[in-house]
RNA sequence: GCGGGCGUGGUGGAAUGGUAGACACACAGGACUUAAAAUCCUGAGAGGGUAUCCUCGUGCGGGUUCGAGUCCCGCCGCCCGCACCA
C-alpha cells in the first residue's frame, strides 16, 4: 500500500477502480443467489428493460434505486434476489427489420449484448446467472405451456373486437401508429376492422382484483385509486324500453343506468354505432348507415371518440317510457356510447349528466330537473349550462317523489323488477365493472406464437405440450406491411394434432404485456423446464420490493396481478399478488435547446455561460446562440437526452448513481443537469480525500491526553443518528434525504478531523474511526465502488458490500435539552432552551417569560397556552 | 373528454397539522496561488430598519384550526394513463 502521504495528493480514478470491484464482485459471486432454501429471501425488482440498444437515464435512475434496496437489504442480512432481464419482443424490432434489413432476432440480441455491458459498468447488485429474454425459445415456451394451462382451466376465450385497420397498407395499426385518423406509414384514412381474437377472461377477476386492493398496502395510494377506477365497479340497472312501433326485429332496448332515479327525466335513447339495433336500422337507412360509418373512422382508442366532438343521429325509432304513461322517448345513435362497456346502450337524463346535457342542447331535447338539490327552490330551479350531479331528492317524479337519491334508486328498481316486458322482467339490478377482457392476440411476427391449431372438423385444437415450442420461423420477410407468419405457408399449414386432416396454425402472436406477466416469476427459477417451480417460487414471491415508472401504474401491473391469480388456479403458485410493495419513480427531464432555425440541438453541443446569474448559450462547435427551452422528459425527438455512457465515461458509475439520487424525490421526476453531475463528481472526491486524510491522522500516534472529550461525543452523536436515519430513509426508499443527510455526517466529519489531527487522543481516534466507518458504510449502497476503495483503504481486508449494517446505539439518539419555538398567535416570536423531561408548567413559565412575549401581552394575561412537548408553545393572546 | 398526480428562494428540494427554506447546486465576497483550476471560510427568501427589530412570503381565491406548505372547497398551470407503445 502506497503511504499516506502520497495518497493524499491521489485523485479517485474511478476508471481503474470501478472495474476493478467489479471483477471482484463478479469472480466470487458476491450478489448471484445459488442457495434453493434461502433464509430471509428478499426479492427486490426493478421493471425490465425493453432492448432498445443503449440505456438512458430512466434506467439509470431505476436500476440505481433497485440497487440501494439491494444492497441495503443484504447488509441488513437478508438473501437477496435481484435479477435482470429483458422484454424483448415488440413492434420496434419488426420497424427496425422494415427499417434496415435486419432480423428482428438478430437486432435484439444485438441490442441486449450492448444495453447488458453498460449496465455491467454501473455496478448493479444483480444476478447475472437469471438473466433471460422474453424472446428465448425456452421462455416463450413456458409462456405457451401457460397458454395451454389457462385454455384449459377456462380462463381464455376467444371472441370479437375491432382494431384500426390501414386499407392501404392491408395491415392492423397500433393505437400509437394511428396519427390524427391515419395510418403513420400510408397515411390513408384508418377504418375500424371486427377481428376474432383471444382473451383472457380477467373480467371474471374483477371484484377479487378490487378488493384485493385493499391487502396491497405498500403501494402507493394513487396506483391503488388508479386501478380501483380502471376496473370501476359500478352498482345500476338495467331497463328494458319497450320498442314504441315495431319497425325492427327487436321488441326492446336494454339500458344500463347507475342513475335509475333520474329517469323521470329522461328525454332519450342512445346506441353505440356498434350496437346490433343500429345495424339493424342502418340496413333501411343510408344516411344512418353514413353515419355510423364516419364512426367507424375514428380509431379505436377510448381517447380519440371521448375527445371528438359529441354527435347523434335520429334514428326515427321511438321507445316508451317505462314509468311515464304515453310519452315516449327518441331513439339515436351517438358516437360517444361505447358497447363494451354496460349495454352499449343508455338513456340520457339532461339535467344530471353532463354529457347528457350537452347533446340535448345540440339537438333540441328536453332539460327536465328531477333532483332538487337540498336549499334549491323547486319552482325557481334551472339548468342552463351546468348538469346538477349532486346529492338532493326527487322531484318532478310521479311515485318517487320527496325520495333521497339513494332511496329514489331503490323504489324505481323495485318497481320495474315487479313489471315484465316481452316476458322478461322489466329491470334487473346489476353490478358493472369498467374492466374489459384483455385481447391478448396481435397480428405481427416479433411475439410469442399462440398455441393453437383451427381444424375444420375438430375446431379450436391445442398445441400439444409436447409438440412445444411452436417456434417462430426464421425465414420471414419484412418487404411488405402485415404478419409474415400468416404468409409463411410451412408455419401456417398444418396437420390437425387430433384428426390429422390439414389445418391451420394460429398466426397471430401474443400482446407483449403476457411477456412481461410472469417474468418476475420466472427469474425464481429462470432454467426449469416448468414455467416456475412452484416450490421455489412460492418462497421468493411476491416481490417484496417492485420499482418502475409510474406510466405502468395500470395495465402492466393489474395483468401480472391476474396473471399471478391464474397461475395460481393452475397449480403453478400459492400466491395471489405478485408484488408486495411498489415504488413508482418519477421521469428523468432535460433542458431543451433550439437553434435560430427553430432546430432542436442536443446537451452534448451546447455551451452554457452563467453571468452574474443569466444563463446564456452557444453551440459548442459554430458559436451560433442557441435558445434555452422549457423542461422536458428527455426524449430523442427533443435531443435533450444525455447519454449515461459518456457520463460512465468522463464520471464514473458512482458519480451518474448518486446524482440520479441527489436532491429529487424519487417518487418525482428529476431534472438532469451539468452542473448537478459536476457536484456530484466532486463530492465523490471529496469522500475520498476526507478517507484518505482519515486514514492518514488515524495512523499517527495518540499518546496526547485531552480531558474534555465533548466533540468526540458530537461526532458519535451525529455519526450514530446519520446510520438510523439512513436507513429508515433507506427502508422507505427516499434517496434524497439519505443524500442530505450523508452530505451532514460527512461535513460533520470533516470539522471533526482537524480537531483529531491536532489532539489526536485515543478517545478522539476512536470517534473518528467510527464515524469514517460509518460514512463508508452509508455510502456502499449508493456509490459501492468509490465505498470498497474507501474500506479497503481503512485497512479493512473484507469487502464493505458483505459487512452488516453497523449498530445505531440508541443513547445517542436522545437529547437531554430541547428548543422550543414560542409562537404568540401563532407567529414564532422566540424560543426557549428546556429540559427534556421539563414538565408542561414549566415550560409554559419559561415561554411567558420570553421578553418577546411579555412585549406582545403588555401586561395582559394570555387566553390560552398550548404546548406541544418537544415541538412548540403557543400563546393565544 | 375521463381517471390519477404535482405546484415551496436564482435552481433541485427539506419540513408526524407545530421554528418554512435542512442538504445541495448556482451566485457573491474572502483565504491559498505569480495566475488559474481545485480546495477551504463567509454571506444570502423578498422588502424595510441596516443590530440581535418589523412586515410579507409555499401557483391563485376561499374555508377549518390555538396553529396550514401540509386538511377541505373552487380555480389556473404542468405531467402520467386511457386497454394494439413498452
Amino acid at each position: 500500500m502506497a503511504n499516506a502521504t502520497e495518497r493524499l495528493n491521489e485523485r479517485y480514478n474511478p476508471r481503474e477502480q470501478e472495474p476493478f470491484w467489479q471483477r471482484i464482485w463478479s469472480d466470487r459471486g458476491t450478489f448471484t443467489v445459488t442457495d434453493p432454501d434461502p433464509k430471509d429471501p428478499y426479492y427486490v425488482l426493478e421493471m425490465f428493460p425493453y432492448p432498445s440498444g443503449r440505456i438512458h437515464m430512466g434506467h439509470v435512475r431505476n436500476y440505481t434505486m433497485g440497487d440501494v434496496v439491494a444492497r441495503y437489504q443484504r447488509a441488513m442480512g437478508k438473501t437477496v434476489l435481484h435479477p435482470m432481464g429483458w422484454d424483448a419482443f415488440g413492434m420496434p424490432a419488426e420497424n427496425a427489420a422494415m427499417a434496415n434489413k435486419v432480423h428482428p432476432r438478430a437486432w435484439t440480441y444485438e441490442n441486449i449484448a450492448s444495453m447488458r455491458k453498460q449496465l455491467q459498468s454501473m455496478g448493479f447488485s444483480l444476478d447475472w446467472s437469471r438473466e433471460f429474454a422474453t424472446c428465448d425459445e425456452d421462455y416463450y415456451h413456458r409462456q405457451q405451456e401457460l397458454f395451454i394451462d389457462f385454455l384449459e382451466a377456462g380462463l381464455v376465450t376467444r371472441k370479437t373486437s375491432k382494431v384500426n385497420w390501414d386499407p392501404v397498407d392491408q395491415t392492423v395499426l397500433a393505437n400509437e401508429q394511428v396519427i390524427d385518423g391515419r395510418g403513420w406509414r400510408s397515411g390513408a384514412l384508418v377504418e375500424q376492422r371486427e377481428l376474432t381474437q383471444w382473451f383472457f377472461k380477467i373480467s371474471d377477476f374483477a371484484e377479487e382484483l378490487l378488493t384485493a386492493i385493499d391487502g396491497l398496502d405498500n403501494w402507493p395510494e394513487k396506483v391503488r385509486l388508479m386501478q380501483r377506477n380502471w376496473i370501476g365497479r359500478s352498482e345500476g340497472l338495467k331497463i328494458l324500453f319497450e320498442i314504441a312501433e315495431r319497425k325492427t326485429g327487436a321488441k326492446t332496448v336494454e339500458v344500463f343506468t347507475t342513475r335509475p332515479d333520474t329517469l323521470f327525466g329522461a328525454s332519450f335513447i342512445a346506441l353505440s354505432p356498434d350496437h346490433p339495433l343500429a345495424g339493424e336500422l342502418a340496413k333501411s337507412d343510408e344516411a344512418l348507415a353514413g353515419f355510423i360509418a364516419d364512426c367507424r373512422r375514428m380509431g379505436t382508442s377510448a381517447e380519440v371518440i371521448e375527445k371528438a366532438e359529441k354527435k347523434g343521429f335520429a334514428t326515427g325509432l321511438q321507445v316508451n317510457h317505462p314509468v311515464i304513461d304515453g310519452a315516449r322517448l327518441p331513439v339515436y345513435v351517438a358516437n360517444f356510447v361505447l358497447m363494451d362497456y354496460g349495454t352499449g346502450a343508455i338513456f340520457g337524463c339532461p339535467a344530471h349528466d353532463q354529457r347528457d346535457l350537452e347533446f340535448a342542447n345540440a339537438y333540441g331535447l328536453p332539460v327536465l330537473p328531477v333532483v332538487l338539490p337540498p336549499d334549491a327552490d323547486a319552482e325557481s330551479f334551472v339548468i342552463d349550462k351546468e348538469a346538477y350531479t349532486g346529492p338532493g331528492t326527487a322531484f318532478n317524479s310521479g311515485f318517487l317523489d320527496g325520495l333521497e337519491v339513494e332511496a329514489a334508486k331503490d323504489a324505481i328498481a323495485a318497481r320495474l323488477e315487479a313489471r315484465t316486458i316481452d316476458g322478461k322482467p322489466q329491470a334487473v339490478r346489476q353490478i358493472n365493472y369498467r374492466l374489459r377482457d384483455w385481447g391478448v392476440s396481435r397480428q405481427r411476427y416479433w411475439g410469442c406464437p399462440i398455441p393453437v391449431i383451427h381444424c375444420d372438423t375438430c375446431g379450436v385444437v391445442p398445441v400439444p405440450k409436447a409438440d412445444l415450442p411452436v417456434r417462430l420461423p426464421e425465414d420471414v420477410e419484412f418487404d411488405t406491411p402485415g404478419n409474415p407468419l400468416d404468409r409463411h405457408a410451412l408455419f401456417r399449414d398444418v396437420e390437425c394434432p387430433e384428426c390429422g386432416a390439414k389445418a391451420r396454425r394460429e398466426t397471430d402472436t401474443m400482446d407483449t404485456f403476457v411477456d412481461s406477466s410472469w417474468y418476475f416469476a420466472r427469474f425464481t427459477a429462470p432454467k426449469a423446464d416448468t414455467p416456475v417451480i412452484p416450490e421455489v417460487a412460492n418462497k421468493w414471491l411476491p416481490v417484496d420490493q417492485y420499482i418502475g415508472g409510474i406510466e405502468h401504474a395500470i395495465l402492466h401491473l393489474l395483468y401480472s396481478r391476474f396473471f399471478t391469480r391464474a397461475m395460481k388456479q393452475c397449480g403453478h403458485l400459492d400466491v395471489a399478488e405478485p408484488f408486495k410493495g411498489l415504488f413508482t419513480q418519477g421521469m428523468v427531464t432535460h433542458e431543451t435547446y433550439k437553434d435560430a432555425n427553430g432546430a432542436w440541438v442536443a446537451p452534448a453541443d451546447v455551451v452554457i455561460s452563467a453571468e452574474g446569474g443569466d444563463r446564456t448559450a452557444k453551440h459548442a462547435t459554430t458559436g451560433e446562440v442557441i435558445s434555452i427551452g422549457s423542461i422536458e422528459k428527455m426524449s430523442k425527438s427533443k435531443k435533450n437526452v444525455v447519454d449515461p455512457d459518456e457520463m460512465i465515461e468522463t464520471y464514473g458509475a458512482d458519480t451518474a448513481r448518486w446524482f440520479v439520487l441527489s436532491d429529487s424525490p424519487p417518487e418525482r421526476d428529476v431534472q438532469w443537469t451539468e452542473a448537478g453531475i459536476e457536484g456530484a463528481w466532486r463530492f465523490v472526491q471529496r469522500v475520498w480525500k476526507l478517507v484518505s486524510d482519515a486514514v492518514f491522522v488515524l495512523e499517527t500516534p495518540n499518546d496526547v491526553l485531552v480531558a474534555d472529550d465533548a466533540a468526540s461525543q458530537e461526532m458519535l452523536k451525529a455519526s450514530h443518528r446519520a446510520v438510523a436515519q439512513i436507513g429508515a430513509d433507506f427502508a422507505a426508499l427516499r434517496f434524497n434525504r439519505s443524500v442530505a443527510q450523508v452530505y451532514e455526517l460527512t461535513n460533520a466529519i470533516s470539522r471533526f478531523l482537524p480537531q483529531v489531527a491536532q489532539e489526536p487522543s485515543l478517545t478522539r481516534l476512536k470517534a473518528l474511526r467510527v464515524s469514517v466507518e460509518h460514512l463508508v458504510q452509508m455510502i456502499a449502497p449508493m456509490m459501492p465502488h468509490l465505498a470498497e476503495s474507501c474500506w479497503a483503504a481503512l485497512g479493512h481486508k473484507t469487502l464493505v458490500c458483505d459487512t452488516p449494517w453497523p449498530k445505531v446505539d440508541q443513547s445517542y439518539l436522545v437529547d437531554d435539552v430541547v428548543v422550543l419555538a414560542v409562537q404568540v398567535n401563532g407567529k414564532r416570536r422566540g424560543e426557549i432552551s428546556v429540559p427534556a423531561d421539563a414538565s408542561n408548567g414549566q415550560i409554559e413559565n419559561a415561554a411567558l417569560s420570553l421578553d418577546a412575549v411579555v412585549r406582545i401581552l403588555e401586561g395582559q394575561a394570555p387566553k390560552k397556552v398550548i404546548v406541544v412537548p418537544k415541538r412548540i408553545v403557543n400563546v393565544v393572546a
